[in-house]
DNA sequence: ATACTTAATGATCGACCGATAAATTTACGC
DNA sequence: GCGTAAATTTATCGGTCGATCATTAAGTAT
């Protein structure tokens, strides 16, 4: 038995099925989140070929290289996984700007709170990839600078534009809640496992203290 | 020229300098920390043995493998660089609260807020480290539960213990303040370069709450 | 200077990596 | 059923990895 690579799927006998090009590309790519996510981007296509029950040859069919496909692993989760409607969430000035907050925050949370986008967010962050600084500018423009406009127009400001003091207290508070997730599904380290109890409580923080940061920086 | 090992150091001659075992040891860990910091634990050794301007086989005289290695880079800076004052600091029951928690922060961060410390950290928690979830235990134990309790002595409480709730919003207050040092560090992307007043706006947001959590949660 | 100790290098092994090309098997139109 | 295009595997290349071992050279004691 030469054993170059390895014996595709179950026990005794592969059956070999066959998918479609653009249905098996898909079940790569949704494969390859999962799988670079838990093991890195430094693991090897081998293994994720051996993952996925086929010979590993068969991904550069699909894929011209492995930076391609993990630049395909990035879209899939920073981009195509962003929600435009929780900009609408965060405006409807016909609700008031706290409820709203918790709205969102449940939302986004919904959506960034799973293993895979996690841990993509933290390795892609240490390799200093430009589309995590690409979405961290993202956050604040459509996330942190709306919620800090809501807030200046509930109170009653002309200038809806918030200082740089207010920005860094909205990520503040971001990062609280974003922290918690860390804790839950990276370090396995939460003490109370009640996400609805963070949001809020973060939030009431952030609300009972944001006017004096607003005040002290316009003054 | 024979190109296996590379060439040790500087442009025509290599001295090969001679240290004492336990200088060049030292020498070997210090690079180490740094290195694996910036290019994460699948780094190889012969990088790491090219940067020291020495060949990649000296290290195993020191080192009986790359993972004995990173068991002491995990020492040096998850072990080493933590102060035992710090305890001292928070429990000083001469000074108000507000106070002790001020002068801690600032002077955990100025330990925890540096790139080496902030990406081994991070690294060694994507790799699932037993370390890093004893490390958030410490913090707990030794940072969060003493600030809660001398919280409760100050506000006139019997039982000094805190309840899950508070223990959660203090991990809030503590992972925004923790996020600011990743975007500042890892991500580059802080609005504000401005230490001082994160820690003392995520103080004053966590204090001005912190009893609502307190006594909902022990009513 | 000579002998001895040991830091440091040179050379190399087996395993694994990303990637390519040729051979093989499956599915589908006719 | 049959031919053909495409999906998939087999085989393999050049490079890199962690680790081992024999050799070389620098410091030290005599």
């Amino acid at each position: 038995m030469t054993e170059e690579t390895e014996a595709p799927s179950t026990k005794a006998e592969a059956p070999r099925r066959r998918l479609s090009f653009d249905d098996r590309r898909e079940e790569f790519l949704t494969k390859a989140v999962e799988f670079f996510a838990q093991e890195g981007f430094e693991s090897s296509t081998r293994e994720l070929a051996r993952r996925l029950g086929v010979t590993q040859p068969l991904l550069y069919r699909y894929f011209p290289s492995k930076g391609d496909l993990i630049a395909e692993v990035y879209d899939a989760v920073y981009v195509k996984r962003w929600r435009e409607e929780w900009g609408l969430l965060l405006t409807d000035r016909s609700r008031p700007v706290r409820d709203r907050l918790l709205d969102f925050y449940v939302a986004y949370t919904n959506v960034v709170f799973h293993n895979d986008w996690m841990r993509i967010f933290l390795f892609s962050g240490l390799k200093g990839m430009d589309i995590n600084r690409r979405y961290m500018k993202l956050v604040r423009a459509r996330i942190l600078e709306p919620i800090l406009a809501e807030l200046r127009f509930e109170a009653g400001y002309d200038d809806l534009v918030a200082t740089d003091e207010e920005v860094e207290f909205a990520w503040i508070m971001h990062g609280g809640i974003f922290y918690y997730g860390v804790r839950t599904l990276i370090y396995e380290a939460s003490v109370l496992n009640n996400k609805h109890f963070v949001i809020e409580t973060a939030i009431n923080s952030f609300l009972g203290e944001v006017a004096k940061v607003r005040e002290e920086a316009t003054r």
